[in-house]
DNA sequence: TGATATCATAGTAAAAAGGTAGGGATTGAT
DNA sequence: ATCAATCCCTACCTTTTTACTATGATATCA
């Protein structure tokens, strides 16, 4: 139940994309900020891309930019994006072999529960948040 | 973000103790019920009985029992019990270093509704569950 | 006293996570 | 045109974690 760093570092990333209004931001402008290896944060950015949480401009002066506005992409796309699901176990889903199995019932409901919020949670409440702290 | 087998097993098997009402249940019946190997079914009783869970009684016709009402126990506690924390990240605790972390606000929120989830779930709600599809 | 239990912990194979590395393809500026 | 800046693809490696096995001890009821 915890979130990996490449989901962490992905929201982060893509939080910093979402400050930038104007211009792509560049993989260097990227790299600089976050301390990250190019390559690594290159691995990011491509799984982000596939999601279509971003999109990307190739080329000199290019670099990447949020598909859409902030209060439109939840934290739980990106979440998924970066391959950490947070489908809490099989039972949960329609995987599970045992028809009476006792932990199908509760696993829903907690699913249910993390999904409702994680789904209902935006980028921008995130940028609002930070805003205050500032 | 997914539950450990580790905890879901410890979750069945928690499930299981409680229908028990009149005595104890012996370590051999529970690995006739969950096809789990003994040794590693007394693994995590221990983890349980460390963590208040559940009480033992050795020697013969000994085995455990559920050291409260199912309704006093809940699931988050026996997540916990099995390692299973469900603190997504460092951030949300009191760990991270960066002050102005763009994730850590976010990740309290995200924390604390999951967790609010959780212990407001008891193992008294999963048997009433389970009694609904039976 | 012996069968039935629980208790403690070391070890190990497989999987997942976290990150590195190398080689391309595209495009804007000069 | 060409070169440097930039994105794209994917194979590989290392470390950590998971999931489980194995060994041996201690307690206790009949």
């Amino acid at each position: 139940m915890k979130l990996s760093t490449r989901a962490r570092y992905g929201l982060r990333i893509t939080f910093l994309i979402a400050l930038s209004h104007d211009k792509p931001v560049s993989l260097s402008t990227l790299v600089r900020q976050t301390d990250l290896s190019e390559k690594y944060l290159e691995q990011l950015l491509g799984m982000l891309r596939k999601a279509g949480i971003v999109e990307s401009v190739r080329g000199a002066q290019g670099g990447y930019y949020l598909s859409d506005t902030p209060d439109k992409i939840s934290i739980k796309e990106i979440l998924e994006a970066l391959n950490d699901s947070f489908d809490i176990s099989d039972c949960a889903g329609g995987n599970c072999k045992d028809a009476y199995c006792p932990n199908k019932i509760i696993f829903k409901r907690i699913y249910d529960g993390i999904d409702g919020l994680l789904a209902s949670t935006s980028l921008s409440d995130m940028i609002n948040d930070y805003k205050c702290v500032r």
